[in-house]
DNA sequence: GGACGTGTTGAATCGCCCA
DNA sequence: ATGGGCGATTCAACACGTC
């Protein structure tokens, strides 16, 4: 640290993206000179074959050199590589965030560990548009998993509280994010009209994390750069940053990209209001939460149609079984159907709509 | 497998819990013997008090002169002897999940991997009323993770799509779940009115996971039981399990739990009938049963396409022929199609689909 | 020019049975 | 063992065209 890191950090070409191998460029640079570092790592996905949507139309995979690897083994030390030299560059009260999902969160997590990297936080960014399963064979895989790491366990790190706090309207920011995929318009496109990049990561997400854990004009390097939303979202929240990757092709994509990027006038003013989330109540909850008991019977208005409860929460008349809306749809021979107001039950002698249920059941998860 | 096992696993008590330290126990038991683990493995080294160095000295918590690397190693070790005894009582067929924490679960997990364990998911649950975070230093820890695997990649493993649907207003169940913590009347006090055990789970996340994986009369077995909610749960659930936990405290407790609970009284009601288990009709039945005449015609969506049925069960169409599912394929220039929903008839002037005949095939058959 | 319907798409480890 | 046939399967957001 001291003078000496200062003088070689000047020689360091900050905000702009350096074109190489990642582990070969971050020991290149000083040692200790990075405030944070966020980390997209290839997730080794190991897809084998075509998956198509129920009208066959056939997804469009990732499918890209750079996220095959031959075991295990192999994606252990391509880790473990790169988690070391990142973290010679890293500052002693320095931070580090890594992405990933299922296939590979884990092996980095146990490599952070043996490093002595410390934890701080893992955080979910809960998707609100994931791809849903199209073959029906497991639960949606709707969540991605972020570690957030210290150098040490003793780093005096950085972490804006107040401003989490304001983010989440008033309330700690907990530990999963609910924030959308990117598309649309921010989505870069290629000449053909396609996607530029298969993972280009959200704005928004980039935004919590720089806001949650740098301070104006500190230097964030990010070594798996790709279409460079972290130095987009670096360049307007005034942060300097460092890219590193290995493809020309995304180095002229985020380079043109980032040059268009303002940088906000006001840093401080800046806040993305977050509504406080209404949770959705599914009528399996109130079977769960052990609110209504498997086998209770419901009626539809003036009794005219009975139908029982069952443990995952579906309905079974006569001759239906389903959904609270599906069956109450059935029953009646109509298309559509709200089965919250449609459906009443028995409570001491008195009929109680089972919308009453889900109130309360809102209200406490809303304390 | 066959005889000998099933003669082995008569032998072996179910719906008990069996006091002592897990290993040794699932050794005891016959081998591929059991549909579904659930685990809730300790963390904090301090209750692992059978952990032991790799060089099998004892790891003395309270002189702890080890250093970080021997702990991570020792929990690595605790976590591969038991993941390797659960793997061979498992079916070829079975699933394990494991439930942990940031400070246990990326350890779990790699090692999970590294035993040939195939993930399926890992499921995050979100909890509704989590623990502030007191000293605003970082996020708060609103959640822990579940990892959920099969045997091996090839494994045939219980899920129940259709439950999970309906247990979630007919949208497909995400990877992530919102359930509050445990507490209230389900929290288990001692004499004393403090808590029975540290890390009790509620029954609303035994009940998802049971619900999602185990069909009725399927053995669960939890190998760190603890106050038993997985026994409790799935005895609701008309379940069976297998309970091991090394305190006798516990064991006392748990047991006293469960007997108090009921079992579910129609097992009909515990799940949906899965789609994917209905007796398979072919299309050629509708025509045997005269629900169908050979010479009728068909149509695709918006009549684009049609075809004739023969009396061999066989379709037509100008340039086509071969089954149902081949032909609506064919005419699409797809290449595949279920052939039940694709084709519809006329049926006094309104659009019929042939699913409809297949359902009242199916409707006379159960009867 | 808004309402509505249609079509497209996203880090995905996405069958099973029988010959 | 392996290949072919049966037949099961999607949610939210955005873009675009029509009325």
């Amino acid at each position: 640290m001291g003078d000496s890191s200062q003088e070689e950090s000047a020689l360091v070409k900050k905000n702009v993206v350096h074109l190489g191998e990642c582990v070969e460029i971050m020991n290149s640079l000083p040692e200790k000179s990075v405030d944070v570092i966020f980390a997209d790592p290839p997730y080794n996905l190991q897809l084998a074959g075509e998956l198509t949507r129920p009208d066959n139309s056939k997804v469009d995979a990732v499918n890209n050199d750079w996220d095959k690897f031959d075991s295990f083994r192999a994606y252990d030390e391509f880790t473990w590589n790169w988690l070391k030299a990142a973290r010679r560059v890293l500052k002693e009260n320095g931070t580090l965030w890594v992405i990933g999902s299922y296939h590979n969160i884990y092996r980095v997590g146990a490599l952070l560990q043996n490093l002595d990297y410390w934890m701080l936080n893992d955080v979910i960014w809960r998707k609100s548009n994931p791809m849903p399963n199209f073959r029906g064979r497991r639960f949606t895989n709707a969540h991605e998993t972020m570690i957030w790491v210290a150098k040490s366990k003793t780093s005096k790190y950085t972490f804006n509280y107040e401003s989490m706090k304001a983010l989440n309207d008033d309330i700690q920011m907990r530990s999963d994010w609910l924030l959308p995929i990117c598309n649309g318009g921010e989505r870069l496109k290629n000449s053909e009209g396609d996607k530029a990049h298969p993972t280009q990561k959200p704005e928004s997400l980039l935004h919590r994390v720089i806001l949650s854990s740098t301070k104006p004009g500190d230097v964030i390097l990010d070594p798996f750069f790709g279409t460079g939303t972290t130095g987009a979202v670096a360049k307007k929240l005034g942060r300097q940053f460092i890219g590193i990757e290995q493809d020309q092709e995304y180095v002229k994509i985020a380079t043109k990209r980032i040059s268009q990027v303002k940088q906000l006038d006001d840093i401080n003013l800046v806040s993305i209001e977050q509504k406080r989330e209404q949770p959705r109540i599914p009528f399996g909850t109130l079977i769960e939460r052990g609110l209504l008991e498997p086998g209770t019977t419901l009626y539809g208005p003036k009794k005219k149609y009975s139908a029982k409860v069952r443990a995952d929460g579906s309905l079974i008349s006569n001759e239906f079984q389903g959904s609270i809306h599906k069956v109450g749809a059935m029953v009646q021979g109509a298309s559509a159907c709200n089965g919250w107001t449609y459906w009443h039950m028995d409570a001491e002698g008195r009929e109680v709509c089972i919308d009453v249920l889900r109130q309360q059941v809102r209200a406490e998860m809303t304390n």
